[in-house]
DNA sequence: CCAGTGCATGAACGATCATTCACTAGCGTA
DNA sequence: TACGCTAGTGAATGATCGTTCATGCACTGG
């Protein structure tokens, strides 16, 4: 791997580490941290199974580096996705898109954040949680401002977030690119469903 | 352990295979399947290890007996507490309510439902997801029943049935007893959120 | 050209994994 | 009382786990 080659033209192929992480996050979103063993990222990566530790110290700190670095991404995109200017009812079909389109781009990097907490240690799981509730904070955030302005049917704030979240999130259950319905078809139907959930009449300015 | 002590004065003790799937159960839920001894669960349960097999034939069938016996479990029931008759409105109100109270009385099995069907080998997995189907189904029929009435604004009925069912599921990684609301209180605000993303006016008679 | 560094190797470490098995204690039934 | 079954034991099986490390190659900057 000559690196003068990837100052020239670019990445030749991808660097190992990149390449161990992609690996890891998709057998970790496959069938679990603790079912994969580093034997088989280094398998399927084209290396020995020591060459990992001269990337990452453990399995431990990969699946930390994993979570971490898609938690921060998602804040990233989400804030140049919904704009902190803008009236709720915007921001809010805003957020929905964005949510249910990222998590279909991005379905492995989604699932192992939600569900690979428990495989975290103290350190790690403290840095995940604290960017995850960041995340929920923007939507609660819009539904306040909703809520001040008397545009949303508001209950119960933090209730209402998370089951909104939890909604939009689990559209990577199901959902399986080639089907029936698009991905864009399938995010203005969360929309309508979210704002129908918060009394929004149908509004083409939505 | 006398039998006849279990039949005159009821369980003495509970069974060591109920035991053995109360103790499996816990640990499933809270760290995964693949992290969990069966030297744990015995040690948990207060036998060694052997023991465990004069009861399931593999951790794989252990799994399974706690998966599609949960699975069974809620479909009995839901269709206890969602009789076959009455209005649409009505028969959804009983489903949100009974989905949010019984996951919150059971959220440990709920979880590992959701979560470790894909620690399931095919012979497994095809049993749980084709009663998971079942229970997925009863709400799409609600929904088709208010479709063909009118009383429902469905824009997709599939997709609003997965998206509910996500919503009401994700109450288990959020609520936590002896907080802010009552378990009740919560499953109003789902019926809520959820009637209003049908597009049903707010009646006593929900 | 040479020293230094980054990276991959391959063998080895001890620990732990699910599972098997011969054995036995204790019970209900005959 | 004698038999047979259920259930628990404790040791052992081979496999696999995460991690370490001495070794050496390929490439870099001086």
């Amino acid at each position: 791997m000559l690196k003068s080659e990837a100052i020239i033209s670019g990445p030749p192929k991808a660097s190992t580490k990149q390449a161990i992480a992609r690996v890891a996050l998709s057998l970790f979103a496959e069938r679990g941290y603790p079912a994969v063993s580093m034997r088989e990222i280094a398998e399927r990566v084209g290396i020995r199974q020591g060459g990992i530790y001269n990337h990452f110290g453990s399995k431990q700190a990969l699946l930390v580096h994993l979570m971490e670095g898609h938690m921060r991404a998602l804040l990233v995109a989400l804030d140049a996705a919904v704009p902190k200017g803008g009236n709720p009812r915007q921001r809010l079909g805003q957020f929905v898109r964005f949510h249910v389109l990222y998590h279909l781009s991005q379905p492995d990097d989604v699932f192992i954040a939600y569900m690979e907490l428990r495989s975290l240690e103290p350190e790690g799981l403290a840095r995940v949680k604290e960017l995850r509730r960041a995340y929920e904070e923007r939507l609660r955030r819009i539904l306040e401002a909703g809520q001040r302005l008397g545009v949303f049917a508001i209950t119960d704030v933090p209730v209402q977030a998370m089951g909104l979240i939890a909604m939009l999130t689990g559209v990577t259950t199901w959902y399986r690119d080639g089907g029936r319905l698009s991905r864009e078809a399938v995010a203005e139907i969360y929309v309508k469903m979210v704002t129908r959930s918060l009394g929004v009449e149908e509004t083409p300015t939505m």
